[in-house]
DNA sequence: TTAATTGTTTGATAAATGTCAAAAAAGGCT
DNA sequence: AGCCTTTTTTGACATTTATCAAACAATTAA
């Protein structure tokens, strides 16, 4: 892996604070340097995955198939995300999501047999997955409440307000999916407010 | 702690398949068995916590304060369930939800200290709290999915399907209040289904 | 640059859900 | 049992959001 990636992932990884030099150097060399255009899946619906990605440039979208066969996007991700779907990496079940780069995406991606075995040997990268899947859920968890009680209007001026780089990069119709709402409605919501 | 409690509990633990005798044995030295009456809250929101609770018996309701100064439901809690503010706990800060018992309730008690303390001294102690939380994540986020894609009916429709017992247990109003209707939709729903 | 395609806005109307008020039903208490 | 309180249902109406159609704007490709 070159030079420049190595020192970003590194401060990345050293911002959790539980890797020693030996645990983080390991964790380095199980990183895979990959790459995907705009527009291409990482992961479809429906099939199985073994593969964690961590975003270093670029933007992608978790999205799902609805019973009426349209895409619903759930989640994206940009530079330092991780990108998995965890129930299927987990279980090695069929993803009922999918990932779709939306640039030019650069990525590091970690296979499931590489990580286990780092896990078994190192008791400091167990913690440093059992921290990051803390931070995973805490994440999204709170996005995820905003559904329970906000309605349109609110999730939208929400996202505005807390996440406003998201439409500088992704195109109305994939934050109005995110948001729930059609088309239409975004846009007579940017409108009022 | 009496034997029955502890045989529950080594049943459960046991169950994820990942700790030796004296790991099990170190856990259940920290679990302390703690009562709830009904309506009693484990956890205000706003406040902080250092616990995690495991449900032996009853019910709990995780809830929010919107900003109209409403409750929100967003889970229900039974039997075997972890009970705990994630976010709050790994991050000391106040919790946006709360907790409270809708039956008499008997749990068992984690403290962080203890759990933190077991972390240090035994990696597969911290193997299951990564397990844990992955299927915390995994089983909480299917359910989140639904509020995009999903109207009040077929919200409505599969938790009818997929957890009839909660109809039991749980009043009409506090089930609305998690399905994001009012207590007037949800009645009009039942009558329609 | 034009034509074609894709993305966004606007308008009219319909469907879903909320609000407020009142009635009916169910549960507790003495 | 009878009364009181709480929960649930029903009705009338308001609001929010979706749907369908068309216009308008922006981007892409020849």
């Amino acid at each position: 892996m070159e030079n420049e990636i190595t020192s970003r992932i590194e401060k990345l990884i050293s911002s959790f604070d539980v890797l020693s030099e030996a645990g983080l150097q390991a964790f380095i060399k199980i990183l895979k340097p990959v790459n995907f255009s705009k527009k291409e899946i990482l992961l479809a619906p429906g099939t199985k995955t073994e593969k964690i990605y961590i975003v270093l440039s670029g933007a992608v979208r978790e999205f799902l198939i609805n019973e009426k066969e349209e895409e619903v996007n759930l989640w994206f991700g940009f530079e330092n995300d991780f990108v998995v779907s965890l129930a299927a990496f987990v279980s090695n079940k069929d993803s009922k999501t999918g990932f779709q780069a939306l640039e030019e995406l650069e990525a590091l991606e970690i296979c499931r047999k590489d990580l286990y075995s780092l896990y078994d040997d190192f008791h400091e990268i167990e913690r440093l997955g059992r921290i990051i899947t803390e931070q995973y859920f805490v994440s999204t968890e709170s996005y995820h409440h905003d559904f329970h009680y906000l309605n349109a209007n609110d999730r939208f001026n929400k996202l505005t307000k807390e996440r406003p780089e998201i439409f500088q990069r992704v195109s109305l119709s994939h934050i109005a999916s995110y948001l729930g709402i059609t088309i239409e409605t975004l846009s007579r919501l940017r409108a009022k407010n």
